[in-house]
DNA sequence: AGCTAATCGAGACGGTACGTCACGTCTTTAG
DNA sequence: CTAAAGACGTGACGTACCGTCTCGATTAGCT
């Protein structure tokens, strides 16, 4: 499986060089974090990166695929991380906790997801990606498949246990009912609405779930 | 109510050619349709208007919001025509069609909003907006603010009516009422995830006014 | 006799504002003293000055013409002032004192001129000017008659009366004989080739007026 | 001895494309001679060289630089196919004639300098770039270096080679002696105050040389 | 262990667009 | 009717990056 998709006359990726990979992937981060996206430039990486602008070209199609690959790497090392804390090795898609209690499950998620959206840390990429993605649909196929649809699968999954279980409507389509719970909360980060607060995330919960219960 | 912010040492508006500006909307709305946002620069605009680049950069700080605007100018000039032929006078917003059957009401709206967003005249221009609000926080008040939040709040009038008679739960606030059914079918579009169907927004009125209802 | 040849469809002289004029004059000296000649532009003159762009557009084709005036309003006024204190009138050209002594007179003026090239004050303008008229016939005429032309005509009487006494060779052409003096000075100016010294002036009237000297 | 001084962290010399340099001289000379110096832009000589103007920035700080460059090749070139016509290879500067006759010697070299600076095609672009020398004294150096003091080092080894025979005053210093003579033909095409002609070339070689002579 | 071919750092190149500056013309407003 | 003010179309400026290309100099992986 490479990376990504080579421009022409694939290049022999066994000899690839991981340290400039590496080197490359700080300093876009560094710079995005530094600068802002818009003002990282693919020279500006190279540069920083001790690197040059043909080893970038050679292996990505642009400055955004070089990004995503950059912040997936990220993510990848950050989450190892805690799975090996949680020690139960990496499975791939972390999955939501099941206590039981379907609603507090949800609102421990979807908080944790308001927090996320909310650290300024994460959300300027964050930002960046998925402007980009909104325009480039390759991209955002890679940026949607990469980031947002493990998250989705596992919420789909607790939906559907909570089906077996009987906490939901047999008749409810999951994906629909985790869009219920999904969608407005990336909506009021997206456009900058109102606020996005652990009681939205809450209420969010609430109101979803009585909408999806079983009838009676 | 200025159009924009002038960027420093204010130029008289009131000497303003209108003629430009006139040329410069529809160079802008002309090319972005005809090679796609990114490749729309402020120096083809001003050659296709016949206008000197300054004249743009007096009036707007970025390509953004040049677009923007011409952008807000259309939908003025359709909107004016529309309310023409409805011949009831420019109230501002349009309203939601108030039957008494509030899931009809509402899934014809939803459903009208899922036409605009799938049709590629609008898809284009509206993407690249939108994504450049994502990332640019002026803007993106600027975009919300002219463009959604109008939206919005018909919807929440609509829903406040529904609680008037009974049809909604008074406890459940109208607005987050609104981004339970919004807030779904915009990120399918922003995402691409799923298709965006008539179907799709059907489901969410059902589900959403399950969640809405008064409880017993 | 006008200041300068109006572009086109003469404008009323009578009507012109001397004040603006003096402004012009004062801003345009002040700008090109502080930035330099090419740093110096109409647009900046104008706002210095207070006064419309047109103004200036009227009744001057050129930033070099502009500049020419201011230069000769000030040594108008300076020789004016001059003048007033010699207490004898103004006759237009200043003179070449005759003490008998041509060697001395000449060597004295000669030596003024130096001094004149080498003071910073002159040096810039003058040069900005003469620079222009090596690439502008029609302003390095302006600028020949006015300021050049009146020095060489005082050389030239200067030398005809030392001639009329015997101590030049009558064969000799006047003109040429000055050109003989000058030339080789504004050369080292010029060409900024060596420095321009008190003694190098001095051994250019003794070398010249060894070849001027009347035939045996 | 590089070419011109780089404007900043010195771009690898080595690595210029010897193509682009001269595609790029002839553009700019074509240009002059087309249109004139102010005329010529350096975008203009970017485009008619087929070159990015980046190429010229990073190679020359200024139009005149290049032009002047351009100007050197050019005298380069055609003094080597001059040097190879003499069939006596290249010693760098030319030399004045040593017929044994002074005045005749510096007439012929006089003569033909009076026709240079008289030939409409080398008026225009040497007075551009002798104009720009004035104003700008490291670009003046330049010019001075390159295309003037060679010539006036030929006259002083002439005139040395004079003073050894006995036919000029030991007492004279040949460099002043030169300047007698080249100074005020410069002078007169500088200023255009009068005609340049061979009997004024002739007239100041008579006038110099008496003024030279040994005493007795 | 040596050969060979690809990748690497470096950066010059032809380009495009940027955002700024000044040009010279034209129009509007106040005296 | 002139003058100030300054917006306008024009065009060049010098800069920043783009993506391609050519250079030695490593640096593999295969003989």
């Amino acid at each position: 499986m490479p990376e990504t998709r080579p421009a022409k006359a694939a290049p022999d990726a066994s000899r690839r060089s991981e340290r400039s990979r590496r080197a490359i992937f700080d300093a876009a981060l560094a710079l995005v974090s530094e600068t802002g996206y818009a003002k990282t430039t693919i020279e500006g990486i190279a540069a920083r990166a001790g690197v040059g602008k043909q080893t970038i070209y050679r292996w990505w199609p642009s400055k955004a695929a070089v990004l995503l690959d950059a912040f997936l790497d990220l993510a990848a090392r950050t989450g190892e991380t805690a799975r090996r804390n949680d020690a139960h090795g990496g499975e791939g898609d972390s999955e939501i906790p099941d206590t039981g209690d379907l609603a507090a499950d949800l609102k421990r998620v979807l908080r944790a997801t308001v927090d996320e959206l909310t650290d300024p840390a994460f959300d300027g990429p964050t930002r960046a990606l998925a402007a980009e993605g909104v325009v480039d649909p390759e991209l955002g196929a890679r940026f949607t498949e990469a980031l947002l649809e493990p998250q989705l699968r596992s919420y789909v999954r607790r939906v559907e246990a909570a089906q077996a279980k009987g906490d939901i409507d047999p008749g409810v389509d999951p994906r629909v009912a985790v869009e219920l719970l999904v969608g407005p909360l990336h909506h009021r980060w997206i456009h900058r609405t109102l606020p996005l607060t652990h009681a939205y995330a809450d209420a969010l919960v609430d109101l979803a779930l009585r909408g999806l219960a079983p009838r009676p």
